[in-house]
DNA sequence: ACCAATTAAATTGCGTGCAATTTAATTGTA
DNA sequence: TACAATTAAATTGCACGCAATTTAATTGGT
């Protein structure tokens, strides 16, 4: 090839994709015992932090737009994980809140991180930078 | 709550999984001009480095399986990008090719990284620190 | 008070990802 | 040489992601 500059290897972007799914992929036998998918499990970790939030306030937590959480938020009501009300004050947003079951998967869920890293053999320098960069590229984008 | 390590900030797949999507974001304006989706993108780097290539071959490099890639080589095919052909040798083998339409657009895809990395702040010992954790994640990965 | 502009969700449509299964070809072994 | 085991793609089914549009509610300016 005339210039490197096109090398799957010498991208940033494709490295980041490709880690993603695979650290995704080691999650799920993790999340299959509790039935969640790895978005799910991410709603889920915020409404742990902050029970009712608007469907606006948890996307832009997660970067998530209504196409995606509505769907997906309709999908965990049906479990039986949260519910959703429209807001009284203003009738155009919807609020989320666990369910007894939603605040109860929180202990199962404890495992989760502990034994996700366990399998993870990245030692704490590296894992320390990484998020450390990865907040610096998020906060960036947040800006822009 | 009670532990912390449920907490969103503490995680090191959400950012991971946050910024790869705000990075193909970014991507998407480029990529619009030349009408291909990220994961086509990746395809093509790769034939544009390895024409003609098995779909197993392709998989493994992309980190992605038949179930994702045969139904975007069909449509990557029906644009004129690439052409599908069952090995003579091994006929449970399918082969992809470029076409000539897609041999030029590497000339025009040549902008895209340089057009990427303006709007990416990152300086270079990040960007290199970045590179090299990924890698080593990538690399775990494949061992196991 | 009117009404255009804005805002929050929902909807539509399409392209991934991926587990699980199926189909067809090849390989290894008795 | 049969034929079970393996292998490569394709298929099926479901859950995201996200752009674009629509619907309904609220706000702001006159």
């Amino acid at each position: 090839m005339a210039n490197d500059i096109l090398k799957l290897d010498n991208q940033i972007c494709f490295p980041l994709y490709a880690a993603t799914r695979e650290m995704t992929k080691r999650y799920r036998p993790l999340l299959d015992e509790l039935n969640l998918t790895y978005p799910q499990y991410l709603v889920l970790l915020v409404l742990w932090e902050t029970d009712r939030i608007s469907v606006k306030a948890l996307g832009e937590r997660l970067f998530l737009d209504s196409g995606t959480l509505t769907p997906m938020l309709k999908r965990m009501e049906a479990r039986g994980l949260l519910k959703r009300t429209r807001s009284k004050q203003d009738e155009r947003v919807v609020e989320v809140a666990l369910t007894e079951q939603g605040k109860q998967a929180e202990t199962k869920a404890t495992q989760i991180p502990l034994k996700f890293l366990q399998q993870t053999q990245l030692d704490e320098e590296d894992f320390i930078q990484l998020k450390r960069i990865l907040a610096k590229m998020l906060d960036q984008i947040e800006e822009s």
